[in-house]
RNA sequence: GGCCCGUUCGUCUAGGGGUUAGGACGCCAGGUUUUCAUCCUGGUAAGAGGGGUUCGAUUCCCCUACGGGCUACCA
């Protein structure tokens, strides 16, 4: 192991859209491939061809892409090696056949033509009985039609007669199964838990038992990342590797733990309602005709979901909560992932974004505003936006909260805050606005700096409370009662905008109650 | 039901035989910004329960409880 090449696969089933748990299983693997300079491999296992869900692997391609998960081989980023990387199509190969047909010669697995009605008719008997754990295995298989209890002249009747089979794994009765997972340690199962598997269905396709195995060993997969779910099958998965003979070659194993609904207990499912997006990107699924949005088009940026997924079930061992995609690889580690579920927290998910937000360069910021601004009707030159986005990004936690919280900059107020005007908006103070309206004309040079001194120095010429007349002054220039920096913003607009909304404010506010 | 995994503030978590049990989100209060949603300071709040082991347990062991997962020719 110590010197095998590093080498992680992601491999979803095309089922539906790839959830937010499956893009954080894909991001711890992604993570410890980069950090060792190991390889990062995308396998599609769409081996239940009754479960496919047109656009589903598309979905998945395109969701790595924007979170920046991007394997460098595999479905959809380009062959590497050991193409092709879609189970169906290797199963046309006879890649899976073959394994399959080792672990028959060798007495490890065996043909099974139980139809469905004779394995329901079992598991109703062994129920009946109050068998504590009814399945297909060590005992129950002797009353069953398979190769183990037909003669070798039955068993090749029915083969020849095309009598549909599987192909099961041979569990052996009361044997310590005994591996090692990297976040939680040893585990010992007694193989009377374990059932005998199906290894490939009467369709010819493999289970996921055998394909993932065929493929992690045909593709020298070093470890294998999956979630929780899995851990109750991996027993058979090792009786699976050790029957083929790679016990000692097989990939080192960690389980990852499940992430849960914000409310209440139970796994995240699609259908949270907990106000955040489940799915990377927006999903329409064809099977329930619904639509789910997506964290790329809620404003969300990808570097700042992926920082929240990676903190959710492990941490660094220290304070540092924000961390690009480079220092996550250089920090990550299997040990340092909790063993518990974590509950997804929304509030803190939005708090990621409002980071990754005040650290974007202004520049970046407007870049993606401007499309929102041109949809409105406006062509304002870049510099005018970044300078915006410098003042309005302090109190948002999405670009797309911009536009609202900052149209004022393109339109100018109609409508006044009804709360401030009630509590300001008097003789005094509409004297103040035409008084300050007038000494802003005079002005040559247009700063905040020199706007605000103006503003003191009038209202004290006038004998009023700066604080008196603030707010209100924001409301005939805005129209809104909170926002940014306020001088900031009357340099931003100008003085003869400046001029404009004043004047505009004192026509439409009638001073007289 | 059976099996497996888990259990530190409301949430994400640190730590780990002797600590004022630390941080973050949220929430609350004060302070700046003579407005505000920013910012600063402070506060609130936790080792499921019971037994051991030990001078001492949140930390190690056992039991119970609770939570989760699995129990398909699905992954």
């Amino acid at each position: 192991m110590e010197n095998k090449k590093i080498r992680l696969r992601f491999a979803p089933s095309p089922t539906g859209g790839l959830h937010m748990g499956g893009v954080r299983t894909a991001l711890f693997a992604y993570l410890f491939a980069k950090k060792y300079k190991g390889d990062f491999i995308l396998r599609i296992e769409d081996t239940d061809q009754t479960r496919f869900v047109e656009g589903a692997e598309e979905y998945i391609i395109e969701s790595l892409k924007w979170c920046g998960i991007e394997p460098n081989e595999g479905v959809g980023f380009g062959d590497g090696p050991y193409a092709p990387y879609r189970q169906s199509e290797r199963k046309e190969l006879g890649i899976y056949k073959k394994y399959a047909d080792q672990l028959i010669s060798s007495g490890h697995a065996y043909y099974a033509f139980d139809t469905s009605e004779e394995l329901d008719a079992m598991r109703k008997r062994l129920e009946a009985a109050k068998v504590s754990a009814p399945q297909y295995n060590s005992v129950s298989r002797q009353n069953m039609r398979n190769s183990l209890t037909l003669s070798e002249d039955e068993v090749k009747k029915l083969l020849d007669a095309a009598t549909p089979y599987v192909v099961r794994l041979k569990v052996p009765r009361n044997e310590e199964i005994r591996f090692h997972d990297i976040i939680r340690g040893w585990i010992v199962v007694n193989s009377t838990q374990v059932d005998d598997k199906v290894l490939l269905k009467s369709d010819g396709m493999p289970t996921y038992h055998l394909a993932h195995i065929v493929d992690d060993i045909e593709m020298k997969i070093s470890h294998a990342v999956r979630g929780e779910e899995w851990l109750p099958s991996a027993p058979a998965h090792i009786l699976i590797y050790r029957y083929l003979g790679m016990e000692e070659k097989m990939p080192l194993l960690a389980h990852l733990p499940l992430i849960l609904k914000p409310d209440g207990n139970g796994k995240l499912s699609k259908r949270d309602k907990s106000g955040l997006p489940m799915f990377p990107l927006n999903w329409h699924d064809p099977r329930d005709k619904a639509d789910y949005v997506g964290y790329r088009e809620s404003g969300f940026f990808p570097d700042a979901f992926i920082n929240m997924l990676a903190m959710l079930g492990w941490n660094p061992g220290t304070t540092q909560e924000i961390f690009s995609k480079e220092e996550l690889i250089a920090t990550f580690s299997f040990e340092r992932v909790h063993k518990a579920g974590a509950k997804f927290d929304p509030e803190k998910t939005k708090w990621f974004n409002q980071q990754y937000l005040r650290m974007k360069p202004d520049s970046e910021l407007a870049t993606l505003f401007m499309p929102t601004i041109n949809e409105k009707g406006f062509t304002p030159e870049i510099k005018f936006v970044e300078k915006i986005c410098k003042l309005i990004k302090e109190k948002a936690h999405f670009v797309n909260e911009f536009w609202e919280s900052g149209k004022y900059f393109f339109i100018a107020p109609t409508t006044y805050d009804t709360e401030v005007i009630k509590k300001r908006w008097n003789e005094q103070s509409a004297n103040f606005i035409k008084e300050v309206t007038g000494e802003i004309k005079k002005l040559n040079t247009f700063t905040a700096a020199e706007t605000e001194a103006l503003f003191k120095s009038t209202a004290e010429k006038l004998g009023i409370g700066a604080g008196q007349v603030m707010q209100l002054f924001r409301v005939c220039i805005t129209g809104v009662g909170g926002g940014p920096a306020l001088f900031e913003i009357v340099e931003l607009l100008g003085k003869d905008e400046i001029v404009k909304r004043l004047e505009n404010a004192s026509k439409n506010l009638n001073p007289t109650p």
